[in-house]
DNA sequence: GTAATATTTAACAAGATTGTTTAATATCTA
DNA sequence: TAGATATTAAACAATCTTGTTAAATATTAC
């Protein structure tokens, strides 16, 4: 129920600085991307890149550093996942600035609605 | 008309990178949410702060290239204010996960229903 | 015009970031 | 056990970041 959920709240300064640091490099987007799609070892999640193997599993600890990314390791294979929480803080972060560029609540209402039926 | 408004796209790969890093470090963040609060210039934005005047300088010249922030010269005045654009367009960014921690998008809708009557 | 004010530029140092290559470590497989 | 596979660690170099102080620039005020 609405009523009784959980109040989000918005992250610390250290996390906000690790969460938009991680992001703040279109590697690691494009790999959160590729996990927006499922788990992945590492190097799968490599094998797209022109960079070396150490430079990606880099990329992932920093990641894993903002938790954007759990790893569970089974024997050799490290198993990558997304982790989305810390995006919905900066979603709670955002919030403080919405009004400066959604007109209205209403207006927000209304583009979530539409968005249903595309 | 929502059936007419401008289809918000996702901003590219650089001005992604220049936004999240400039929202990356926690005193560009608080001289943004200042500037939330109504326009200032150089001198008042950097009062608060225990760095030299030319570090903050530097750090709103990041805002303004991420362009979070615009100047507005005025004799030996600079206005700063903020600019919510690219918010918006991390905000597009965010969507495409938003699924991974809002339920639905009809959880959404309730969520801001419920805002509103706060 | 001289001094005060608002701001940037320059020069520099400390530290972080990111990529490379070459080990090292651990695990599976034949 | 020997070799292949998955991944990290170490050592380095190039570059970026961020802060400092001192100087330069432009504008306003007395």
């Amino acid at each position: 129920m609405l009523s009784t959920r959980k109040m989000k709240r918005s992250l610390p300064d250290a996390r906000l600085d690790a969460v938009f640091h991680a992001l703040g490099d279109r590697t690691r987007r494009a790999l959160l991307a590729r996990l927006a799609d499922g788990p992945a070892m590492v190097t799968e999640l490599a094998e797209p890149f022109r960079m070396s193997l150490p430079a990606v599993s880099r990329h992932i600890r920093v990641l894993e550093k903002a938790r954007l990314v759990a790893r569970n390791v089974d024997g050799r294979v490290h198993r990558c996942s997304l982790r989305a929480e810390p995006l919905a803080g900066i979603q709670q972060w955002l919030n403080h600035y919405r009004h400066f560029w959604e007109g209205t609540l209403d207006s927000l209402v209304a583009y979530v609605e539409h968005s249903k039926h595309e």
